[in-house]
Order: structure tokens, then C-alpha cells, then sequence
RNA sequence: GGCGGCAUAGCCAAGUGGUAAGGCAGAGGUCUGCAAAACCUCUAUCACCGGUUCAAAUCCGGUUGCCGCCUCCA
């Protein structure tokens, strides 16, 4: 079965065929780093990274490209506020970014470029779109003709008239046409800026997108990723200067999750009703964000709610509860293991439900359900007093890797197992002579150190809570 | 005004023609010193109206409501 991805461009489900066999070129557009994440952010980071995860555990080899904006007139003015440069302000937060992102289960992108360090790139994109006649110079900036680009509004299905009846040239501003935009800013008296044929100046915000995909990436790329509202005009006009210069499809495959809303409404910096990824993983696991991102089709919006957020925790817990049942389950010797076969082709056939259901533009709603499915069998075979460890081992191997495809990690056992093991044997005891306080003090103790018993027909079980 | 999306049980959420997955919460039961975990059972005809079809949550038309993009934004 092959990967079937909804393309933004066609508005359709398409086969997914890579430029070059068993390769994958992904660009995904990466922050603006004037402020630390917030959760809607962090949504295309986990969505884009669990479709590379996808990519990969199918034999894939991915080359992910996420670039950082480092300069910008948000990062100049938080920077005036601050007292720091430019450049330390970005050092800062794109610090931030990678760690919060870490938190969060996203593997590091192959490439992290930066404007600031692309800048030979972009100025020489933006001389060849000159010599092409796509852009002209006025008085120090540089501005891209979309009406010159004869597919413009294909990806946003916008028409230049209409868009053209909406838009006004603001004061100050140089264009020919008020649908210009630009490429090239003249620099103002205390702006970082590079020299460039026009004079000082730096990079307007779309054209760094196009000039990091063809450095890293080349031409004609397999994916590109970002948010819904990233579809126009950063992504239209991405596609025009990209197109424009080199004169073949810019990317195949046109990826767009979305939003994160609060109370219903889009959650963004500029509303101001954003909630930060690292307060947010100071208060909750970010393996259990993780996976709330991922139990919605990464195409719809999810509401965040603290309530939605703590209903996601205990689903997950099902399973890490099921996952840690199994281990306390294994080498008993008592016990049946019968059936073998029967759970090894059960175990298989959830494995072929969870690639089914990738396979389909990434549905990770349903292939959380197969993980659902895969915890019931486990948990039906320790109901059963079954005891094979070939068996407990297949299933959490199964639970394991099937998560870790979602980048959502196990958590680690380790630390004191004997003193643990001494305390619930002094509760045996205790129980055995009917001391029941004695028992429910050392279960409280236990308690608060995160650790939960459970006393079943087996004996006494224990998990971390 | 232009373009687009959404509406499924108390909550969340899959399902895009064949008779409503899954999870959370809740109820009852099994097990049990209690608790927990687990297992079993129970809880919807899919916003509304009309149409197409042997058959529609799923297609078409209309209505209502909500949201987004068109200006920086993932």
C-alpha cells in the first residue's frame, strides 16, 4: 500500500510518487523567532514530523528542510524593546524553539537554515527574477510583479481581480501595482542590512522560503508543509517567485494542517489568546499534547480546552497502562500460553489496520484507534492468565513501535525496582495479618512517589502513575 | 464583496453511497479487605428542508449557524 496525501494544489487525494525513488524532499516553513512558541505553533511542527516519522518507518529516506526567520521588522522591534541585537534576540529564540520542540518528540530537521545566512542566495534569486523581467527596483527596494505570473492564485484559488480590487498601496510605499509585494527592502536608518545591487537593505519575508528550498532541496521539491494561513499569500507567492525563476513546478505536494483554536477562535500571536508550548510542558507531559494533537486529522481544527487536554491524558493512559501491565507480567512461570499463533496474526493485522490508516493522508485519528484495538488484545491475553513472553514481548513491541511512528515515547522505567519490590512485600505481610492500615500507609507511600499497586489474582502489580 | 472550511452521542473524534469506528466521562456487572487496573454490558440515525438512488451521515439543491483567508500570523 502506498502513502495517499491531500495536495492543497489539486484539492484532491493523490498517490504519492517522489520525485526520486525512496527519497522524500520536505520543506516546512518555520517560526518567526520574536517570541517563544505557542501551541498553535507547535501543531505543524508535530503534524510535519509524524508524517516524516511515517515517511521514514516506510523505508523513506527524508531530507526535512525547516527554516528559521531571523530578520524581520517583529524580530527588529522586540529586539528595541529588549535592548538585545537582532541577531542575539533571534539566537535566543530559536534556542527555545528547539528545545520546546524537543519536549514535544520532534526529531531534528536535516537542515535548520536561517535568512541570515542564505542571504547570497536570496539576493542572487532576486537579480535572476529582474533579468526576467518578474521584479523591478525602485529607489532602493525590490518588488515581484505577480500579474506577470501567469498561474498566480492557483494554490489559494484567488483571482488577481479580485485581489486587486481589495488592495491599496500604502503610504510610502513605491509599487507599481498595489498587488505587488516585496522582495527586497531598503534598509532604514538603524536596520540590519546587507549590501545588494539595489543598495543596503534586507530580505522581505517570501522570497527567503523560495531561496532556502532551491538551496537545500533544488528546483522542484516533493512536499511543502505549513499552516492553513500560510496558503495566501506566502505560499502563492512562493510558488510565483520559485516558478517565475525556474521555470518548473515548485512542489508536487502542497501540505496545510489546521488551526489551533482557543474558545473556538484561531489561536495567534497577533489575537494575543495564545498559550505557550512551554508553559504548557511545565504543567503536562508533552508526550500527552503530542498525542492530542494527533487524535484529530492534522486537516481540521482542534479547540484546546484544559478539560480536552486532561481526557487525552487518561486515553493515553490506557495504553502505557497496558504497556506496563504486560511487563509486570513477564517470566512468570505459572500461567497458560496457549494460541500463540492466533495473537502473533492478531498482533499483525493491527499492524496492517495502523498503515492502512496512515497510508491515507495521514489519519492519525484512526491509527490511534489501532493502537486502542492492539491495548484491548493485550490486555484480553493478561485477562487470560497468559503468560508466553514471545507474546507480551510481541504486543509491547507492537505498542512501542506503533508509538514511536506517532513520536510519542514510553516513558523510562528506572530507579529503585527492589525498594519497591521490599515495600509491597512488607505490605503482603501486612495484608496476611489482616494490618490493613499498615497496608493502605505503605500503598499511600508508594502513592506519592508516582507509584501506583494494584492487587489483582495474580498478585500484586505495580505501575508508574 | 471574493475564496474556502465546518456542523456526527454528555465531551472529543473517525467514517465521503451499503445500513453509525475508537477514546474520555457516566451507569450496571465480574474480580476484590478497600481501592485501582482489566474484562463484559448499556448510552446517537449523523444541523434543518427538499431531491437523486434499490440504498445517503456520505451525492445534488436550498436554509440556518459557526469559523478562516483575502493585512503580520503555523
Amino acid at each position: 500500500m502506498s502513502i495517499n496525501i491531500y495536495n492543497t494544489l489539486t484539492k484532491e487525494k493523490e498517490l504519492f510518487k517522489p520525485l526520486v525513488d525512496g527519497e522524500v524532499k520536505m520543506y516546512v516553513c518555520g517560526p518567526t523567532v520574536y517570541n517563544y512558541i505557542h501551541i498553535g505553533n507547535a501543531r505543524p511542527a508535530i503534524v510535519f514530523d509524524t508524517v516524516r516519522r511515517y515517511f521514514e518507518y516506510k523505508g523513506y529516506h527524508v531530507t526535512y528542510v525547516l527554516n528559521f526567520t531571523d530578520v524581520d521588522d517583529k524580530i527588529i522591534n522586540a529586539a528595541g524593546k529588549t535592548g538585545e541585537n537582532v541577531q542575539q534576540l533571534a539566537n535566543r529564540f530559536i534556542d527555545a524553539y528547539l528545545k520546546d520542540v524537543k519536549d514535544l518528540g520532534v526529531e531534528e530537521a536535516t537542515y535548520h537554515p536561517r535568512v541570515t545566512e542564505t542571504i547570497d542566495d536570496i539576493i542572487a534569486f532576486i537579480s535572476g527574477l529582474i533579468d526576467k523581467g518578474y521584479a523591478y527596483a525602485v529607489e532602493g527596494d525590490v518588488y515581484f510583479k505577480p500579474r506577470a505570473f501567469e498561474d498566480y492564485g492557483k494554490l489559494s484559488d484567488q483571482s488577481i481581480d479580485e485581489l486587486r480590487a481589495g488592495a491599496r498601496i500604502k503610504i510610502g510605499e513605491k509599487k507599481e501595482d498595489p498587488l505587488d509585494f516585496a522582495l527586497w527592502k531598503k534598509a532604514k536608518d538603524h536596520d540590519i542590512a546587507w549590501d545588494s545591487p539595489w543598495g543596503k537593505g534586507r530580505p522581505g519575508w517570501h522570497i527567503e522560503c523560495s531561496a532556502m528550498a532551491k538551496k537545500y532541496l533544488g528546483d522542484t521539491i516533493d512536499i511543502h508543509a505549513g499552516g492553513q494561513d500560510l496558503t495566501f499569500p506566502h505560499h502563492e507567492n512562493e510558488i510565483a517567485q520559485s516558478e517565475a525563476l525556474n521555470e518548473q513546478p515548485f512542489a508536487n505536494y502542497w501540505m496545510h494542517n489546521g488551526y489551533m483554536n482557543i474558545n473556538d477562535e484561531k489561536m495567534s500571536k497577533s489575537l494575543g489568546n495564545f498559550i505557550l508550548a512551554k508553559d504548557l510542558i511545565e504543567k503536562y507531559d508533552p508526550m500527552v499534547l503530542r498525542f492530542f494533537m494527533l487524535s484529530v486529522h492534522y486537516r481540521n481544527p482542534i479547540n484546546f480546552t484544559d478539560n480536552l487536554l486532561l481526557s487525552a491524558k487518561n486515553s493515553l493512559e490506557r495504553i502505557t497502562t497496558a504497556y506496563t501491565n504486560l511487563e509486570h507480567r513477564k517470566n512468570v512461570s505459572a500461567g497458560l500460553g496457549n494460541h500463540k499463533d492466533n495473537w502473533l496474526s492478531k498482533i499483525r493485522q493491527h499492524r496492517e489496520a495502523f498503515e492502512k490508516a496512515m497510508d491515507d493522508d495521514f489519519n492519525t485519528a484512526n491509527a490511534i484507534t489501532v493502537l486502542f484495538d492492539l491495548t484491548r488484545d493485550a490486555n484480553l491475553y493478561l485477562e487470560e492468565n497468559q503468560t508466553e513472553n514471545e507474546i507480551i514481548q510481541a504486543f509491547q513491541d507492537e505498542i512501542k513501535t506503533l508509538l514511536s511512528v506517532l513520536g510519542i515515547k514510553l516513558e523510562k522505567e528506572e530507579l529503585l525496582d527492589e525498594e519497591i519490590d521490599a515495600l509491597i512485600a512488607e505490605r503482603n505481610k501486612a495484608r496476611k495479618e489482616r494490618n490493613y492500615g499498615r497496608a493502605d500507609e505503605i500503598r499511600d507511600l508508594l502513592k506519592e512517589k508516582n507509584i501506583i499497586l494494584e492487587d489483582t489474582n495474580q498478585g500484586v502489580r505495580w505501575r508508574r502513575g
